[in-house]
DNA sequence: TGTACATCAGTGAACGCGCGTTCACTGATGTAC
DNA sequence: TGTACATCAGTGAACGCGCGTTCACTGATGTAC
């Protein structure tokens, strides 16, 4: 049956949104299309008026979360203590335990790295995200602020995707607080 | 039929490389059993007289990647031409372009952080490496030298999943090369 | 304005496929006598 | 030393299952007249 235009659209918007988190939480392989579906509130069925594929779902999801983030990064304050509250932020238990509405680079780049298709989003967002964290975030007195943004990026990314690697509250704190005390 | 037992421990030795060589190729999820066991040249059935499940291959693995991991940094002269040759391999285009026989903390800590199982010998191991790091890589005059191998392994995790995660080869070599010239 | 009908986002059963795993069977090796 | 037989790592067909995707059908909405 035909539906309002708004309800088509609110639906449209669930099914990115919930791909968004459960592709954080469980991975781009780790989630089927029923899966989505079902935490949309929809039937599997119409997945198809939506999107092209699973392929095409994905390929949106990373460019609106990628995007998000890049966004959220832009419009942040330009000053030392931003910069502190962004990796205090990024850097927290909170953030490790919630991959879910978290950072996608920390989320997905491993599995972007063996999805040559979701690679091309990722590539155009993540050169957004390392202009943003260079003109937001970089220290006084550095030159090269662009070279500053590609270690800041990598470091925090690594710190996290150990951090959530990691079995033992201890180790994982310690991985945490010592990227903190670095940067 | 029955075999000769060093056939049978070559067939199993065989198994256990080829499914390292995959996983950190495709990741744990992204290999199946069949598979694995085609590259071992077997046939899949065989695979449950090797493994109680897939699961405890999955274990293994990471036990014994991360522990020839492990190996290799304790077994490295303590120099710093030592911690320069190990940092240049690391964050080569070789490494990036050949994750079936790299690291395995920047091929599988995504995986291994989606996968409870998985990450009890991951962490046993990675506190190996850190000490192994700690021990042979710490800079001169540093008197933090296990913080700084915490930064240092996260630096250069996160940077090769970055460079392996781009599609654009420019940005990817400058991940490598900033990374190169932090440390 | 009221009625007839085309539209199209839903429903949900069904498709072929490959997965992890099981199992009846095979037959060369190692052992008992 | 030679023969009979138990062992057990193989083979490969088969299992139930969930996957991504398709499709005949439904029926409220929007449009034509």
């Amino acid at each position: 049956m035909r539906y309002p235009a708004e309800v088509t659209a609110a639906r449209h918007g669930r099914i990115l949104q919930e791909a968004s988190r459960l592709f954080r939480e469980r991975g781009l392989n780790g989630v089927s299309v029923p899966e989505i579906m079902k935490a949309a509130k929809l039937t599997h069925g119409p997945f198809y008026n939506h999107f092209a594929s699973r392929e095409a779902l994905v390929t949106e999801v990373i460019d609106r979360v990628m995007g998000n983030l890049a966004d959220q990064i832009s419009s942040a304050r330009n000053s030392k203590a931003a910069r502190r509250q962004f990796l205090d932020a990024y850097l927290s238990a909170e953030h490790r335990d919630n991959p879910g509405d978290g950072c996608a680079i920390a989320a997905l780049a491993s599995d972007v790295a063996r999805n040559p298709t979701a690679k091309v989003p990722f590539t155009r967002r993540l050169k957004h995200v390392l202009a943003a964290v260079s003109t937001k975030f970089s220290s006084d007195g550095k030159d090269d602020s662009r070279a500053e943004a590609i270690r800041l990026v990598a470091q925090i990314v690594g710190a996290l995707i150990l951090a959530r690697a990691v079995d033992d509250s201890e180790l994982s704190e310690e991985i945490l607080e010592q990227t903190r005390a670095a940067l």
